[in-house]
DNA sequence: TATGATATACGAGGAACTTCGTTAAACCAA
DNA sequence: TTGGTTTAACGAAGTTCCTCGTATATCATA
């Protein structure tokens, strides 16, 4: 299976823009990072550069600028990212994970709770 | 409104059996460690130190060896962790991350899922 | 009281993470 | 071709995290 690293809390920052926009440029990630906070331009090509080598992006180096890419898409990396959390912190129960999430939000609309209905009944049936 | 920062890996793996065992002492907390990998006395010590300086942990020290405790419960931790993880991966949003973790369980129960059907009931109706 | 067992405190060292300055290469326009 | 702009590469430095050795304090008991 997938044996990449969980991306740290400022890969995921990066990884989140990625999904919305790329392919992209170094130039154009750091375009939306500088909007919620100042980082200089090396900062932001080194961490791509690091995540490249840990295998969380991938990028086409054909031309001057390189191009990068996730090289999970966001749900994947939700689903990685829960059955960690769901091991450390859950006893492994996704029952028990799923069961403190929906109690402890008590904004949860009435069209969202039709949804999950309805995935459980999808998850009853297969 | 509890302001201490999020556990790391392995203050959560402390603190997973100190929510068992506790109120314990560093060597209690150690002897259980140990099952699990090797680690030593002082790693152990040091980690609790730390974590009580952050404020994971709380101690009484009258006596020579100290009694730890954690601060906050598995229940409030959970809940912290869970909020983190919406608002880092999941836009905010929990019941994408309801979602998403009942869609990739494929090793869900039955009773669970009555579990949660029966939540979702509780839910609508407060 | 002295000895051994058990505890805390302290700080050093290495690994991972993040930031950024400097240098060199590629490209473009005058 | 030369000079300015944009980019990648590299490495250093600061921070947090984790591990552990050493020193020191406490206590029971022979």
């Amino acid at each position: 299976m997938t044996n990449l690293p969980k991306p740290t809390k400022t890969e995921l920052a990066i990884l989140n823009i990625m999904w919305v926009i790329s392919p992209a440029t170094v130039r154009q990630i750091h375009e939306e990072i500088i909007k919620t906070g100042k980082t200089s331009y090396t900062t932001t090509l080194k961490m791509l550069q690091v995540m490249h080598q840990k295998g969380l992006v991938t990028r086409n180096s054909e031309h001057k600028a390189h191009i990068y890419e996730p090289t999970l898409s966001k749900k994947e990396t939700q689903k990685q990212m829960l059955e960690d959390l769901k091991n450390r912190l859950f006893g492994g129960s996704i029952s028990s994970l799923v069961m403190q999430a929906l109690g402890t939000s008590d904004e949860t609309k009435q069209s969202e709770l039709d949804e999950i209905r309805a995935l459980i009944e999808k998850v009853e049936n297969s």
